[in-house]
DNA sequence: CCTATATAGATTTTT
DNA sequence: TCTATATAGG
């Protein structure tokens, strides 16, 4: 009780105790914005609010657990009232998608990235659609948008500019009727028919509003249209919505996160209090100076600087490296240096704007064996065994799951190929069943009497076994699907450099189920299949151990580290050459690298490389043009091993914005590449020369006369 | 139907 | 460089 409220500033105080109406706490990094959450939840339940009428959504399942356990600590044993978008709305539809008139059951799958693509082959092929001219990434994404937009193919076809426009349209309804027809759902569709089953049917909203009476959400910035829709039809009449976000890290427009939200919060819940959290309680001033001064130079945001009553502490250092195996030998070196000087491992982080640059990291690291572990990247469901597996499993939860019973019938090989199986298809399509029902239920007559029928007949047998098993505990179910499937012998070849990883890999999964089952002893394998579309590595990720952390600058949001490095800041990386058109894509690029430097209590490290290998080429880069944005007196420059690329030519600019290289590095003799559609632009040259000629036309002279004001040191 | 080899394409960021 | 798919041959 007075606990909860001890230890709070004011401005936390009041987010904290206020009660009922809308509340935005615009709350920069490191300003105690989880406890305000967590203390507000906490002091909710100590005021007599029931646990269950809470509802806290958070964007991760790993910053839902940190808080429900916080929550916990508080107030002793609560029911899980934290979740994130996704799984609270996956659990919705699993008990009333069938009010809605939708195509799904409460069976239904969660379609991931992987099987978006895959679906969007087979529509490609359907339309006899040819996939060199339309990459079915770009078509995902398309699609992805319009229902982020909440857009149906009939309003993208009507407003289609163009036959590329109109081929998106067309492909997104052959999408639909897939996905409908497997019984399945996307991410997006998640978040839709969520939104769509609430708002078709007030009695079902009016239970959801009644039930839910306190919301809380945390990156409120990060919320996209469907989101904040969402969030409003449950808020309803009695408005009880308390966001907390902070404009300046918005980092997920692309995925259709749209900041206005934040800034428009106050318009939209008129009577709104607005609580400002500008202390910083975590980095060193130093530290936070810089990232203050990068920030100021974005043009769009809620005028703030984050203050501090932290020690000046180290300058922030930026490092120079000749070529991308120098930079990560110097991160590892002052790895090793501040582990001396008594800095845990686990306390120190490397972030980079790709993961693809982790590979040279991870090369240096076991060299000089340094433990680590990468977050990110090639994802544990990911895998192939692991997708193996899980297909039997989607198979059995959802019998229409046509994509996973293909992959299921070739896992292991068993004689029955793409003919058997798209005859199958035909026929379960000609009965309006999926594949794995239709078999299950075959008895072959003469229509079978061709050579397939053999292989198909051991996969009856097989399908008939699975679905007469228990699906609960989900260990014991994984283990007999493993068993009558034979796949471990089937990893277990000797041929396969990997096959130790791969049966580790699937002995990782049944771990997996067996602590599922322990967390949640009532679910089903629904549930545990729910459980791994929305877990994300960051979740798995485990801060206790004694190993330094890679990932990628998005991964990093929401977490601290005493020392932090920020690899690859080069112009084409960071800002990255597929974001620095616009205006608005460089302020994001550039919240990106806030995020990422807000992240470092004690030590910040920055760095660059000047050449990098790429694709197996080496390719030219030049230095961030953000580099030029901070501070120059506030960043140490640690001696490059190039004399190019440092002092001399970057240093100098470092403090005037438009410095010598201009926001904008020229394009110059940059070799391109054909890649198809989409225009690739490289900022990469072919040999050292390109460096010196950069934009003769102007000097760091002209700059400063520009700039009279700068004090260049 | 399965396997080995060739080839093209990839790298933004993730629920 | 690495991966995933397309192709041909067994």
């Amino acid at each position: 009780m007075t606990r909860i409220l001890d230890d709070l500033t004011d401005a936390q105080r009041e987010a904290v105790t206020h009660r009922d109406g809308p509340m935005l706490v615009v709350a920069g990094a490191g300003s105690g914005k989880t406890r305000v959450v967590t203390r507000r939840i906490a002091h909710l339940i100590d005021q007599g609010v029931r646990p269950w009428q809470i509802l806290a959504v958070t964007f991760t399942n790993k910053a839902a657990r940190e808080m429900h356990d916080r929550v916990e600590r508080l107030v002793g044993p609560v029911p899980a009232l934290v979740t994130t978008f996704h799984s609270a709305c996956a659990r919705w539809l699993r008990r009333d998608v069938e009010r809605l008139d939708c195509g799904r059951d409460r069976r239904y799958s969660i379609y991931d990235d992987d099987d978006q693509i895959a679906v969007i082959r087979a529509c490609l092929k359907d339309l006899d659609l040819d996939e060199k001219r339309f990459a079915p990434r770009g078509l995902s994404a398309a699609i992805s948008r319009s229902k982020t937009e909440m857009r149906t193919y009939e309003e993208v076809l009507a407003d289609a500019h163009g036959p590329r426009q109109e081929v998106v349209a067309e492909v997104y309804q052959a999408y639909e009727k897939r996905l409908r027809g497997a019984n399945a759902v996307d991410f997006d569709d998640l978040l839709w028919l969520t939104l769509r089953m609430l708002t078709s049917d007030p009695e079902l909203l009016a239970g959801y509003q009644q039930r839910y009476r306190y919301l809380l959400v945390d990156e409120y910035q990060d919320t996209n249209r469907v989101q904040y829709l969402l969030m409003k039809a449950l808020a309803g009449q009695s408005r009880n919505l308390h966001a907390t976000g902070d404009p300046d890290q918005s980092i997920y427009s692309w995925r259709g996160a749209d900041y206005r939200n934040i800034m428009d919060f106050e318009s939209d819940y008129p009577g709104t209090r607005v609580v400002f959290l500008e202390k910083n309680y975590r980095s060193t001033a130093r530290i936070l100076n810089v990232a203050n001064e990068l920030i100021s130079h974005n043009a769009h945001r809620y005028e703030k600087r984050l203050v501090t009553d932290a020690a000046q502490g180290e300058r922030p250092a930026f490092f120079c490296a000749a070529d991308d195996r120098t930079e990560a030998a110097w991160v590892v070196r002052e790895v090793r240096r501040l582990e001396r000087a008594g800095t845990p491992l686990d306390e120190i982080a490397v972030f980079y704007r790709v993961n693809a640059l982790s590979r040279t990291f991870e090369e240096v690291l076991i060299r000089e064996s340094v433990p680590y572990t990468i977050v990110g990247g090639v994802r544990f469901y990911e895998r192939k065994e692991i997708k193996d597996v899980l297909a039997y499993l989607k198979a059995v939860a959802n019998p229409r799951d046509n994509a996973a019973f293909r992959r299921l019938a070739g896992a292991p090989p068993r004689g029955v190929g793409v003919k058997t199986l798209d005859a199958l298809e035909a026929l379960a399509a000609q009965r309006g069943a999926g594949m794995m029902e239709t078999l299950v239920a075959e008895d072959f007559g003469e229509a079978w009497t061709g050579r397939y029928t053999k292989g198909l007949k051991a996969l009856r047998a097989l399908c008939r076994a699975l679905a007469a098993l228990p699906r609960a505990p989900v260990r014991a179910f994984v283990e007999a699907v493993l068993e009558h499937a034979g796949l471990k012998d089937h990893y277990r070849d000797p041929d396969d450099i990997r096959s130790e990883d791969r049966v580790e890999n699937i002995e990782g999964l049944v771990n997996r189920a067996a602590e599922f089952d322990a967390e949640r002893p009532d679910a089903d394998l629904a549930a545990f299949l729910e459980d791994v579309a929305l877990v994300t590595d960051v979740d798995e990720w485990n801060s206790e151990s004694r190993q330094i952390t890679l990932m990628s600058m998005h991964a990093a949001k929401g977490l601290e580290f005493r020392a932090v490095f920020v690899a690859g800041l080069e112009e084409g990386l960071l800002p990255h050459r597929n974001s620095m058109d616009t205006d608005a894509e460089r302020e994001e690029e550039r919240r990106l690298l806030y995020v990422a430097m807000t992240r470092a209590k004690e030590r910040l490290y920055l760095s660059a490389a000047k050449q990098r290998l790429q694709w197996g080429e080496i390719t030219m880069s030049l230095p961030s043009s953000f580099l030029d944005e901070l501070p120059a007196e506030e960043v140490e420059c640690l001696p490059g091993e190039d004399e190019v690329f440092a002092p001399e030519g970057l240093v100098p600019s470092m403090g005037r914005p438009g410095g010598y290289y201009g926001r904008r590095a020229p394009v110059r003799s940059g070799r391109r590449r054909k890649l198809g559609a989409g225009q690739w632009r490289r900022r990469t040259f072919e040999d050292e020369d390109a460096w010196d000629d950069l934009d003769p036309g102007l000097e760091p002279e002209d700059e400063i006369q520009e700039h009279p004001d700068d004090d260049v040191g």
